[in-house]
DNA sequence: TGACATTAGTTTCATTTGCAACTAATTTTA
DNA sequence: TAAAATTAGTTGCAAATGAAACTAATGTCA
C-alpha cells in the first residue's frame, strides 16, 4: 500500500498542469470569474450582458445576429442577454423596417452610463493583470495567442454558431 | 440613419476582440470544446471526467479533495465526475483506513486502457494545435500564459475552491 | 407567382453547473 | 475528554446553458 507510482506503464504519459489546452481554460475561466465578479457587484449584470453591452459601446447599434458573431456568442445566449438588459432598461430595440426579421439593438442613456463606468474598471483590470510582463514578451504572448484561437475556432470544429 | 457612429463619445473605449480576459475566455473555451468533441466522440465522456482520468493516470491513486486541488475542479464536479467514472468501471474507490472521510480514487485496468488510448489522442490534438510556432516564440507564451496564470488566480479572489 | 429554402430570433426542454446545506469523520481547544 | 471547529464528500435546489424545435419574415428558383 505504498503511495503514487504511476499504473500505466506502457502508456505515453501526459500532465494535464502543462497540457495547454487546460492551462488555457482555466486562465480562461480564471478571466471569466475575475471579471464577473466586477460586473456583478458593481452593475448587477453578468458575462453575457457585459459583452452585449461592450459591443454595443464599440459599434453603436447592432442586430443580435451581429453581437453573436462579434462577441462569440450562442444566438440563445444573445436572445437572453438583450432581453435581460432591455428589462433594465439599459439597451432598446428597433425593428428594421428593410427586414423585419431583425432589429437593431442599442444602449440606452442609461446603457451608455453603465458603459461609461464600466470600461475603465475593465481596463484597469487588464492593466493590473499584466502589469510587469515585458511589452515586447506580452506582444509575442498575443500574437501566439491569435494564431492559438483562430486555430482553435477550426479545431473546435462547429465552425458556425459558437457560444462560449 | 447612418449606421454606426460611436455612440458614447466622452467615455474611454474598449475593444473587445483586444480585451485580454475575453481573449483568453474564447481561446479557452475552443480548447475545451474542441478536445471535449473528441472525448465525447470516442470515448462517451466530458470534460470533467477526462480530468479526473488525467489525473489519476498520471498520478495513481488520489483522493476527491487531492483531484479537485490538481485538476482546479469544484469539489462537487468531482465527486459528480467520479461517480459517473465508477458508475462506468472505470475507477475505483477503496476507503481510507486511517481517515475515513475520504477515499482513494483509482483506475481500473478499463480505466487505465482507456488512459492509454486518449494520451495520445490528447497529445496529438495538442501538437496540431501549435504546430508551426517557433518555438522560441512558444516558450515566451508558455511563460507568460503562467504569469498569467498565478495571477489569475489570485484575482478570481475566490482564492479556495475555484471550479473551473 | 408560388413552392421551397434560408435566416433572425425566441422558446421549450434536458443537462450542467455551482452554491448552500447537509452527513459523517477527524482535529482542535479548553 | 467533551464541546466546538474543521474537513471530505454528497445532495437538494435554483440558475445558466445549449440543442432542437419553432415562428415569422425574407430570399431563391422553377
Amino acid at each position: 500500500m505504498s503511495t503514487n507510482p504511476a499504473p500505466s506503464p506502457e502508456a505515453e504519459t501526459l500532465k494535464l498542469e502543462r497540457f495547454l489546452p487546460y492551462r488555457l481554460n482555466v486562465v480562461g475561466f480564471f478571466a471569466s470569474r475575475a471579471l464577473g465578479r466586477i460586473y456583478g457587484e458593481h452593475f448587477g449584470i453578468g458575462i453575457p450582458e457585459w459583452r452585449v453591452v461592450a459591443q454595443l459601446g464599440e459599434f453603436g447599434k447592432l442586430t443580435s445576429r451581429d453581437i453573436g458573431e462579434l462577441a462569440q456568442m450562442h444566438k440563445t445566449k444573445v436572445s437572453r442577454a438583450v432581453a435581460e438588459l432591455q428589462k433594465r432598461g439599459l439597451v432598446s430595440r428597433a425593428e428594421n423596417r428593410e427586414d423585419r426579421r431583425e432589429s437593431f439593438v442599442a444602449l440606452t442613456p442609461a446603457g451608455q452610463r453603465i458603459y461609461a463606468h464600466i470600461v475603465p474598471l475593465a481596463l484597469a483590470f487588464e492593466a493590473r493583470w499584466i502589469e510587469g510582463i515585458a511589452p515586447d514578451e506580452l506582444k509575442v504572448f498575443e500574437r501566439v495567442l491569435s494564431t492559438l484561437t483562430d486555430r482553435g475556432r477550426l479545431l473546435a470544429g462547429g465552425y458556425r454558431d459558437v457560444e462560449t
